[in-house]
DNA sequence: GCAGGAGTTGCTTGG
DNA sequence: GCCAAGCAACTCCTG
C-alpha cells in the first residue's frame, strides 16, 4: 500500500540512463512513481517549431513511454499550463514529491520557481538535479569567482580546476513494487503521447525521417558512430576538416539527442575518453570532446549573461544596425538568395532539420555581416524552426560569433558563398542533390550559374532569373560595404564606452545592465 | 597601462 | 595541389 505519489517531470532529459532526477524519484520510498511530460502551450505560442522537430519529440516520447511501460509505469502527457496542470496533479495524485533536471533557460527558470512555490505551498518535496551539461553552469562561474568565461580556452581553464565531468549514471532496471502504477493507469487514454496530427502537423508534408527521436535510436547512434572499429576516426577527428556539403553527414548528427536529452553528454565524453585512452588524439577545441566543451561553455554563457538571445540589453553583444529587411530575410529562409552553396544548405536544413555546422557558418555570415545584413536574432529564429538541435543557449551564442557580435570579431574574415564550398566540393554535387534545377549546368558554373552563357543555360534546362533566381546581392561589393559598417559599428561602441566612462567614470553596461555576469562591469 | 600573442574552421594571389 | 603572404586589422588575456 503507496502513501501517496513522486512525479518525475521530464522536460529535456527524456532519458532513463544517466537521469538522476529520475533515480531520486524511484528511490523514494512507499511512493508511486508517475513521470508527467507537459505539453506546455507557451513553446507554440512564443516560438515556431517546425515539422520535423515535434515529429523528433513525439519519437522521443514514444520512446519514453514503451521504456517506462518495461518499467512498470508509464508516461503522463498531460496537456496545458504547467502550473495548472501540475496544481491540479498534485491534488488528484497526493503528490508528496517532485524532481527535474536543472533547465537554464530564462523562461525555464522562471517556470521552475514558480513551480517550485507551488510546490512548498502544497507541501510537496522537491529535488533537482543538472545533468544536462557536463558541468553544471553555476558551478563554472562560480569557479571563475563569479564571471561568466568569454573565451573557450579561459574554459578550458576553468574545467581543468573542476576536474573531469562525472561518469553517467546506470539507468533503473526495475521498479520496487509500492512505485508500480495501477494498472487502470496504463489505460488512460487522456495522458497518451500525441499524433502529429494533435499537434497540427501534417506528417504527409514532412520529408522521410532522416534522424528518429528517441534515447534508444540516440544510443544506437552514438553506438555506431563512436566505437573501437572507428576508433582511428574518433582520435584524429578535427571539426574544421570535416566537410560541410558531403553527401552524407561528415560528424555524428547526435546533436539533436544532446539537445533534446535522449542522449546523455556525459555517456558521450565517457565513451570517447574510452576510445582515447592512452592513444594519441586531437585536442580542444577541434576534438570530439572540445565538441562537447563548446556546449558546456555555450551554456554557461547562456545560463548567465543577460539577454543573451537578443541584441539590446545583452551585456556581451556588439550593437550593429542590422537592416531590417524581411524580403532579403525570406529569400534566404527559403532558400531563394541566388546563390546555390546558400540556397542548398537552407534546402537541406528545412528538408532535413539538420546541416553541417560549417555549412551553419557559411549561411549565417551570408545572412548578416557577410552579404545581407539583416539581424542575427532573425537569422536565429529561422534555426529555432527548423534545426533539430537548435538548443537555445547554443543558437544565441553561434549567431553572436558569426556575425561577429560576440566571441568571435575578426569581421574581415568572411566566407565566400561561392568560394567556400568549392573547396570540399569542386563539382558541386551537393549543390544538384539539393537544388535539382542546377543539375545540369558544368563544374565550371555551378557556384555562381548566373555567369553561364545564355546558351549553356539553355542547355542545362535551367534559365538565370527564370528557373532559378538571379543572385539577390552581388557578394563581391557587399562585402567591402559591410566590413565598412563593422567597423563603423564596432568604432561606435568604443566611443560609447569611453563616453560612459568619461561621464560616471564606469564602462558601458554597468547602468542598464545589472548582470553580475559582465566582466566589463567590475572594475 | 601597454605591448605582444592567441584566437575551432577566410579569401586571393603568387610561387 | 600545397604553402605563405597580404589583405587591413578585431578583441581578450597575460605578463
Amino acid at each position: 500500500m503507496t502513501s501517496g505519489t513522486v512525479i518525475h517531470w521530464f522536460r529535456k532529459g527524456l532519458r532513463l540512463h544517466d537521469n538522476p532526477a529520475l533515480l531520486a524519484a524511484i528511490r523514494a520510498e512507499d511512493l508511486t512513481l508517475r513521470p508527467v511530460f507537459i505539453l506546455d502551450p507557451w513553446f507554440e505560442e512564443n516560438s515556431k517549431v517546425g515539422g520535423n522537430m515535434w515529429r523528433f519529440l513525439v519519437q522521443s516520447l514514444e520512446d519514453l513511454d514503451e521504456s517506462l511501460r518495461q518499467l512498470g509505469t508509464r508516461l503522463f502527457v498531460v496537456r496545458g499550463k504547467p502550473n495548472e496542470v501540475l496544481e491540479k496533479l498534485i491534488n488528484e495524485w497526493d503528490v508528496k514529491m517532485m524532481t527535474w533536471e536543472i533547465d537554464t533557460e530564462p523562461y525555464s527558470k522562471e517556470r521552475d520557481a514558480k513551480i517550485e512555490k507551488l510546490a512548498i505551498s502544497k507541501d510537496v518535496k522537491v529535488e533537482t538535479f543538472s545533468s544536462h551539461t557536463l558541468y553544471n553552469p553555476e558551478q563554472v562561474v562560480a569557479k571563475n569567482k563569479g564571471e561568466t568565461p568569454l573565451t573557450y580556452q579561459k574554459m578550458l581553464g576553468i574545467l581543468a580546476l573542476l576536474g573531469p565531468p562525472s561518469r553517467p549514471l546506470d539507468p533503473p532496471i526495475k521498479l520496487e513494487k509500492e512505485s508500480k502504477i495501477p494498472s487502470s493507469d496504463l489505460d488512460k487514454s487522456k495522458y497518451d503521447v500525441p499524433s502529429l496530427s494533435e499537434l497540427n502537423v501534417k506528417e504527409e508534408e514532412l520529408f522521410p525521417c532522416l534522424y528518429p527521436g528517441g534515447e534508444k535510436e540516440g544510443l544506437q547512434r552514438l553506438d555506431e558512430q563512436i566505437n573501437m572499429k572507428r576508433a582511428s576516426w574518433v582520435r584524429n577527428f578535427e571539426k574544421p576538416k570535416t566537410s560541410p556539403n558531403a553527401l552524407s553527414p561528415a560528424t555524428t548528427v547526435l546533436s539533436p539527442h544532446l539537445r533534446f536529452g535522449t542522449v546523455s553528454a556525459r555517456i558521450f565524453y565517457w565513451k570517447l575518453e574510452d576510445i582515447y585512452k592512452g592513444s594519441k588524439r586531437s585536442q580542444p577545441p577541434v576534438s570530439l570532446h572540445g565538441q562537447l566543451l563548446w556546449r558546456d561553455f555555450f551554456y554557461t554563457a547562456g545560463a548567465t549573461v543577460k539577454n543573451f538571445d537578443k541584441m539590446k540589453g545583452n551585456p556581451i553583444c556588439k550593437q550593429i544596425p542590422w537592416g531590417d529587411d524581411k524580403e532579403l530575410l525570406d529569400a534566404w529562409a527559403h532558400a531563394r538568395t541566388g546563390y546555390p552553396f546558400i540556397d542548398a544548405i537552407m534546402t537541406q536544413l528545412r528538408r532535413e532539420g539538420w546541416i553541417h555546422h560549417l555549412a551553419r557558418h557559411a549561411v549565417a555570415c551570408f545572412l548578416t555581416r557577410g552579404d545581407l545584413w539583416q539581424s542575427w536574432e532573425s537569422g536565429k529564429e529561422v534555426f529555432e524552426e527548423l534545426l533539430l538541435d537548435a538548443d537555445w543557449s547554443l543558437n544565441a551564442a553561434n549567431w553572436m560569433w558569426l556575425s561577429a557580435s560576440s566571441f568571435f570579431y575578426q569581421y574581415f574574415r568572411c566566407y565566400s558563398p561561392i568560394a567556400f564550398g568549392k573547396k570540399t566540393d569542386p563539382d558541386g554535387s551537393y549543390i544538384r542533390k539539393y537544388l535539382p534545377q542546377l543539375a545540369k549546368f558544368p563544374d565550371k558554373y555551378i557556384y555562381q550559374p548566373w555567369e553561364a552563357p545564355l546558351a549553356v543555360q539553355k542547355a542545362a534546362g535551367c534559365i538565370i532569373g527564370t528557373d532559378y533566381p538571379r543572385p539577390i546581392v552581388d557578394h563581391s561589393v557587399v562585402v567591402k560595404d559591410n566590413m565598412g559598417k563593422m567597423k563603423k559599428a564596432y568604432d561606435a561602441g568604443k566611443a560609447a564606452d569611453s563616453g560612459k566612462k568619461d561621464i560616471s567614470g564606469k564602462r558601458k553596461g554597468e547602468d542598464d545592465v545589472s548582470s553580475n555576469n559582465d566582466k566589463k562591469t567590475k572594475k
